[in-house]
RNA sequence: GGGUGGGUGCCCGAGUGGUUAAUGGGGGUGGACUGUAAAUCCACUGGCUAUGCCUACGGCGGUUCGAAACCGCCCCCACCCA
């Protein structure tokens, strides 16, 4: 790969880099350079968001660089406070190592781990002394540490911030430190810590690392950033049709950047798509399709993409029914209805499945349903539907 | 340690003795429309096979025919002063 087209690939999708004359002239030394990801494994299910920076990962180690992977197992007892407006829960040690390993299966799927270190903080931070810290603690000022956005929101809006939480920021330079990072990755409300990883280093006059942001994913909602908690995610671990699903289903407006963060189609291949979309050439769902295609080919193959393309045609013209419908056992005989929906898990109380069938959102057998005390006869399979996407399949068993 | 303001349903937030699961907004779900999305419109949004019963406004007691609201104690949160 040409100079030029490694530089396009490492700086697609970011939108900062400090300082870019540094990586230039790291990139141009030759050797291969020492990419820090540091994690906190708290939640280890990982999602689409989380693979925009993995993917940057696997673009500089396909041109030749080392990933150092920094689990934090002593930072994510302290909680990073990055864009939180609380403090976060501490973790115990246990759960963080339990998490950790859920976390980089996952991670493996995607970032090459023949060229990957994975380290632990706890191995300097379990040896690091009092004075150590106190050292450490030293190289910033309270001054500095409030220049921080989120502390100082924090601060101003009579939100707490407990005294620890001064420690993660250090900590997370000091990882630099000692690994020797090149260059760090994060998101943009990483941008203080990274910038506290370089100054430590220059400190203590090693090689500045530089820092190279990536955008946050939004979620399926189009609003918020892509988390598990908001339930806007994507999971890589989803089945083709699921993942499918959702992002053929995805705001217009999050095309774009999906394409961007998590495909390697070219920009302005996408670009000249948009084009067309916007001038009513091309319908969006085009758009969609190819972008579904793409990233469940990335995680279950052509062929599960194919099959999953041809499988949502199929359920919104009608014609289909999903695949693995989930199956419900009952006793042969009557059943109310609203109790059938609960026990297949399409509604959390009966009062709920009632408003289903109140709002005419539930067939059975393709009979529409009005009367919430109606009860169906089970004798056999029977298809009961709640909604445009709900479908269970009602069985004797 | 002293002072002030708070703790209401998934979230925010009204409410300050009286039929009422408790205004409003957000979010969510279902329906119509559509391109699958957005926007818009309608409905629903504590539990219970229910014209009724139960649970709910930080906790526990109390006053009252009746309290989320009044009184007492306690717990928690924020801010200000030390």
């Amino acid at each position: 790969m040409s100079d030029n087209a490694a530089w396009k690939t490492i700086t697609r999708g970011v939108l900062e880099i400090i300082e870019e004359d540094d990586l230039r002239r790291k990139l141009a030394k030759g050797t291969p350079l020492n990419i820090k990801l540091g994690i906190d494994p708290t939640s280890p299910d990982v999602h689409l968001g989380f693979t925009v920076v993995m993917r940057k990962l696997r673009q500089f180690q396909d041109l030749g660089h080392r990933v150092i992977l920094i689990v934090g197992d002593y930072t994510a007892t302290v909680g990073d406070p990055s864009g939180k407006n609380k403090t976060r829960p501490i973790l115990t040690h246990e759960e963080v190592l339990k998490n950790a390993e859920t976390y980089k299966q996952q991670f493996f799927k995607i970032v090459d781990p023949a060229k990957t270190s994975v380290v632990y903080n706890g191995e300097w931070f379990s040896k690091l002394t009092f004075t150590g810290v106190t050292n450490l603690m030293s190289q910033i000022t309270v001054a500095q540490m409030l220049e921080r956005d989120d502390f100082q929101k924090r601060y101003r809006g009579g939100q707490p911030i407990s005294l620890h939480e001064f420690l993660y920021p250090m900590m997370q330079a000091y990882d630099s430190v000692m690994i020797d990072a090149d260059v760090e990755l994060g998101g943009m409300d990483q941008k203080f810590n990274v910038l506290r990883g370089r100054e430590l280093q220059r400190g203590l006059g090693k090689e500045p690392q530089v820092g190279l942001f990536l955008p946050i994913l939004l979620g399926t909602d189009g609003k918020e950033k892509m988390s598990k908690s908001l339930g806007n995610y994507i999971g890589v671990n989803e089945p083709p049709q699921d993942m499918f699903h959702k992002l053929y289903s995805l705001p217009d407006a999050l095309v774009e950047s999906y394409f961007q963060l998590l495909t390697d189609i070219p920009l302005e291949s996408i670009q000249a798509k948009l084009a067309e979309v916007a001038s009513g050439k091309t319908n969006p769902n085009v758009l969609k399709e190819e972008l579904a295609r793409d990233i469940v080919t990335q995680y279950h193959g052509a062929d599960a993409a194919e099959k999953a393309a041809v499988q949502e045609k199929k359920i919104h013209s009608g014609e289909a029914l999903p695949e693995n419908i989930p199956v419900l056992k009952v006793a042969a005989g009557e059943h109310w209805i609203p109790e059938l929906i609960v026990k297949a898990g399409l509604a959390k109380s009966n009062g709920e499945g009632r408003r289903l069938i109140e709002n005419g959102g539930v067939t059975f057998d393709d009979a529409k349903v009005s009367d919430p005390k109606a009860k169906a006869m089970v004798a056999g399979t029977h298809l009961l539907k709640c909604g445009k996407r709900s479908f269970v399949r009602v069985e004797v068993g």
